[in-house]
RNA sequence: CGGGGUGUAGCGCAGUCUGGUAGCGCAUCUGGUUUGGGACCAGAGGGUCGGGGGUUCGAAUCCCUCCACCCCGACCA
């Protein structure tokens, strides 16, 4: 491709709403622009890119012998309603109506119309395991779409879904893909980690994410190398801190504290350290009324795992401040376990305190020198925390100074299901066994943010100049860069051949033959990240040189110019 | 959905408080001088000041209203 003739949209300022660094260099690089919140074009920059990626996700999806199919991004309402969803899934679901007044959706994902196609297509156990993949726009109408491509409305998406006999060859499938996954993002140069994940409402047994690492990240991965163990922090589980619960030594005093209703000032006011102290928190129980949840006062908590207690309401609700006050008698900020009349669930490192402070159920009023079973029932102890940095990995011998968990940002790029029979059983979707006799059957569905990765690949490889694309998903894996192509013919020819010669290695180059000075062309290509660059003027060439480049290296180097495509095939060979 | 903020040329911004008919830098186009890290000189084009309504002799500026976008939070697979 030459510059004359390619859309090198660059921008030398950045956009004032772009947050992130990927965003900020996306629009920069002329690879993306703005249609609405969440909604963009691609430009021939950033769809090369785009390409790249899918093309890698193709070849390995093929390579573990998925076979692709194209959905429709339209879906009839019909599909949605056999399922459940129609009804449950909330303003993320774009609704939508035909001239004829019949509900369609923006498919966010496709279970229903997979799940209806292959009903009908896939009869006999014989046909199993199958798996199907797609590469397609999905719709989800985030309430807030933000950080560019990163967290789109409208984005592209490489979905797979499995079919299987019995749940033994889900697990095999599902292996294949967690190392189809790892394969693919090793191939694609990111560094990510595979983590273990909550499965969410969709249930399941097993549920793996993939995430790159980078500060920016919206989730929190609570990591141990010692373990090989990685969690998102929704999910990972906390130990109690501080060993078996001590003996009573205090006895249960009543002391004033006015105006005195967080934690820290509790705390602070009883000059004690706010892990003496324990919160109560008051949500609505699954049977109505409310349950209390105790952490340690310097414990946050963990509203994923609490809903998955039988006793507290799943999605969690918060009690107000009139039913706390109807129930207890006091303002949220005096709360406590003696003598409280609803269900007492502790988190594990709460129900090993002895000697304890919490709140007396009376405003400005807390107890200290409390204990359980002493002072009020022993409490049904349940995992309720979220991890934090330093608590010992659930994996953990307790021997190691290593087994520490550390806490880590990324951001998800994929994520590894098994569904089980949820859409298979809605939908009727059965096959017979050897038997003869109807199976429902278990499945398995396999997610990568195609565009997501395009993003999530700068965050982890820039500098100040640009990005510093893998060479995987480079959108030029060269630039010929010439010193006064429009001034002197043997900077032309030299640059002219080598272009041709390169292309016809299948190698993806780039001639930057605008009449421009070189520090723009310089900067361009520094900013949309082309990994290699060579330079030729007339200076090198008296010597028989050309000058190349690394991108991510700060020295150049110069070449003989009868050497130069040998020298090149084997840099892009080796990368 | 709650809170906050911003909408003026392709991008970045000033002008708004104190009403007088729109400006700067970059980018673009023309001519010239330049040419190894985002040049210089001269000239040019480009804006119903987010939309609608109102006040006024006169509105980017004041008032009402709608919209869009961004940030924080809540929510959510």
């Amino acid at each position: 491709m030459r510059t004359s003739n390619f859309l090198l949209s660059t921008l030398k300022e950045t956009p004032a709403d772009a947050e992130v660094i990927s965003h900020q260099l996306m629009l920069r690089a002329g690879m993306i622009r703005k249609v609405a919140a969440g909604i963009y074009n691609w430009l021939p920059v950033g769809l090369r890119v785009l390409r790249k990626v899918e093309t890698i996700v193709r070849e390995e999806m093929d390579r573990a012998g998925a076979q692709e199919v194209l959905m429709p991004t339209v879906q009839p309402a019909e599909l949605w309603q056999e399922s459940g969803r129609w009804e449950q899934y909330g303003g993320e679901l774009l609704r939508m109506q035909d001239r004829h007044n019949r509900d369609f959706c923006l498919g966010p994902t496709h279970e229903e119309v997979i799940t209806s196609l292959i009903s009908n297509e896939i009869r006999s156990y014989k046909q199993l395991p199958a798996n199907f993949y797609q590469i397609q726009t999905k719709f989800r109408d985030e309430r807030r779409p933000r950080f560019g491509v990163m967290r789109a409305r409208e984005f592209i998406m490489k979905d797979a879904y499995s079919f299987h006999l019995d749940s033994e060859s889900l697990g095999q499938t599902y292996d294949l893909m967690f190392d189809t996954y790892s394969r693919i993002f090793t191939r694609l140069g990111l560094h990510f980690r595979a983590v273990e994940a909550d499965t969410g409402s969709i249930g399941g047994n097993a549920s793996h994410e993939f995430h790159v690492l980078a500060d920016s990240g919206e989730d929190a991965i609570a990591v141990c190398d010692k373990y090989d163990y990685a969690s998102n922090v929704e999910l990972a589980e906390a130990l109690a801190v501080g060993g078996p619960r001590p003996s009573a030594t205090q006895s249960l005093t009543k002391v004033d504290t006015p105006d005195q209703t967080t934690i820290e000032q509790v705390s602070r006011f009883l000059k004690l350290d706010a892990s003496n102290t324990v919160k109560t928190l008051l949500v609505h129980g699954a049977e109505g009324g409310l349950v209390a949840l105790v952490l340690r006062g310097d414990h946050e908590l963990n509203e994923i795992k609490a809903q998955k207690h039988p006793l507290v309401a799943d999605p969690l609700v918060w009690a107000t401040d009139d039913e706390i006050k109807h129930a207890v008698g006091c303002a949220p900020g005096s709360i406590g376990v003696v003598e409280l009349s609803v269900p007492v669930i502790a988190d594990r490192s709460a129900a090993n305190l002895a000697d304890f402070v919490c709140g007396a159920n009376e405003d400005g009023v807390h107890y200290t020198g409390v204990n359980w079973g002493r002072d009020c029932a022993e409490p049904d102890v349940f995992d309720l925390r979220s991890v934090v940095a330093g608590d010992q990995c659930a994996r953990a011998d307790g021997n190691g100074e290593d087994d520490q968990l550390s806490i880590t940002r990324g951001i998800e790029v994929g994520h590894i299901f098994q569904l089980g029979t949820k859409y298979s059983e809605a939908m009727n979707a059965t096959c017979l066994d050897n038997n003869g006799k109807a199976v429902v059957m278990p499945m398995g569905c396999y997610g990568i943010g195609v565009s997501r990765i395009v993003a999530s690949a700068i965050e982890q490889n820039h500098d100040s100049r640009g990005i510093l694309w893998p060479d995987s998903m480079a959108p030029f894996q060269l630039v010929i860069t010439p010193i006064g192509y429009h001034k002197s013919e043997a900077v032309k020819s030299t640059c002219d051949s080598l272009y041709t010669t390169m292309q016809e290695h299948g190698i993806e180059v780039l001639l930057d033959d605008r009449n421009e000075r070189p520090g723009i062309m310089f900067a361009d290509a520094d900013l949309i990240g082309v990994p290699h660059r060579v330079v030729i003027g007339d200076k090198s060439l008296s010597n028989g040189t050309v000058e190349y480049k690394y991108r991510r290296n700060d020295a150049a180097e110069d070449v003989p110019q009868n050497g130069i495509v040998e020298f090149l095939l084997d840099r892009m060979l080796k990368n």
